[in-house]
DNA sequence: TCTAACATGTAAAAAGTTACATGATTCA
DNA sequence: TGAATCATGTAACTTTTTACATGTTAGA
């Protein structure tokens, strides 16, 4: 998914300027979706300017000078093609899994605690978010927005119980079995002995 | 987080080539992780042998010929260090949620919820491989991939109580009410109507 | 014999970030 | 007056993908 068809999504709820675009990611991507650099947005702006899909109202009149873009009807329609378009899977890059399923044995499991307890304290503080948000009597949120910010709820939720459970497994010496039919635990182990060589290999 | 250290990450577990690493994320990653290209793979092994990090077994040996790739033990350090720092929290890009909540209301709800039956499969393809994944009796699964198998389950059962949920809501007219102070729902589809000109602006 | 899977790699393009440069305005 | 926030932009760099090129081997 491109980042044009992100911002023309942002330009469909009001008209904005690109400092806006990026603090609209800032705090309500909530979790749900990433944020982008000015370095990205701002020559976005210009291309999609020039294609036509969007176009610059120049206001230099209330206090600051700012460019605020709005759709153009080719701007509407493309927005509208790209929403009936399938979407694909959506891509994760889940540093803390990525640790911890390669988390080993002769690694400290109190390391993994402290990851674990930070996620948690932002995995919650966007949860707090999500929960206030569509009740802060302020804020835009349709029908369907309300819908993706109960997703965003639901699985911050299910994360937070996969976390305290996680911690209580792992200080409880309480983890799950895993499956290990060929001794790969101990094959790990011993490659990784004699790669460090001696008894060096105590990584605590 | 670097395509190098994930690299490593899955070199820990066994020796491998190329394609090899390729084949490991494409069925395993379970919806955790995000695939890389060979494109990505192939230099980036080039770069951590030159640099000291791994070394190539050239297999000519047992009928194909390819390049193993081993940790050294600078890789190994490498890799545990890199396990030991806090891991940022997950990218997430999902393009369903963000359609979703971009979604107006003179855009077809149906198409809206085969984007939802679309999801629900490919979520039900995967919660089932990783439900068969740690018990298919041959597969290795360490105790903290275990667990890690445990947070995907809960993530993709989520995932599709939520997608139920909000067929239903569609279907039903059983939509949750937003937060609309300002009217927005109107001037967005006054906005569109008046950029895509007279009363063409239906999209259905 | 043909197809799918195994296997390695490069070059060009695309996508996106970081760091820098600049300046106005608001508020404590 | 100084810090925070609002505001726009570019250049260099990094990262990653796509498309291409090439060839082997196992099994139906």
């Amino acid at each position: 998914m491109s980042i044009e068809h992100t911002i023309l999504a942002v330009l469909s709820f009001w008209p904005s300027t690109g400092y806006n675009i990026k603090s609209e990611f800032e705090h309500k991507a909530a979790g749900l979706y990433w944020g982008m650099s000015y370095g990205s947005i701002y020559p976005k702006l210009k291309k999609l300017e020039e294609e036509g899909f969007i176009y610059a109202i120049e206001q230099e009149d209330e206090g600051r000078k700012k460019k605020m873009y709005e759709l153009t009807a080719k701007g509407w329609k493309e927005f509208e093609n790209w929403l009936k378009i399938p979407p694909s899977f959506p891509i994760i890059k889940d540093e803390l899994l990525m640790k911890m399923s390669t988390w080993h044995e002769d690694m400290d499991n109190e390391v993994l605690i402290s990851h674990l307890l930070k996620r948690k304290e932002e995995t919650s503080d966007i949860l707090k978010f999500v929960q206030e948000w569509p009740r802060n009597g302020y804020s835009y949120v349709s029908k369907l927005g309300c819908l993706s910010i109960r997703y965003a709820e639901m699985k911050l939720e299910t994360e937070i119980k996969w976390i305290e459970e996680s911690i209580e497994a792992l200080q409880n010496n309480n983890l799950p079995d895993g499956q290990d039919p060929h001794g790969n635990t101990e094959k790990l182990l011993n490659r990784r002995r004699r790669a460090i060589g001696g008894d060096k290999g105590n990584c605590q």
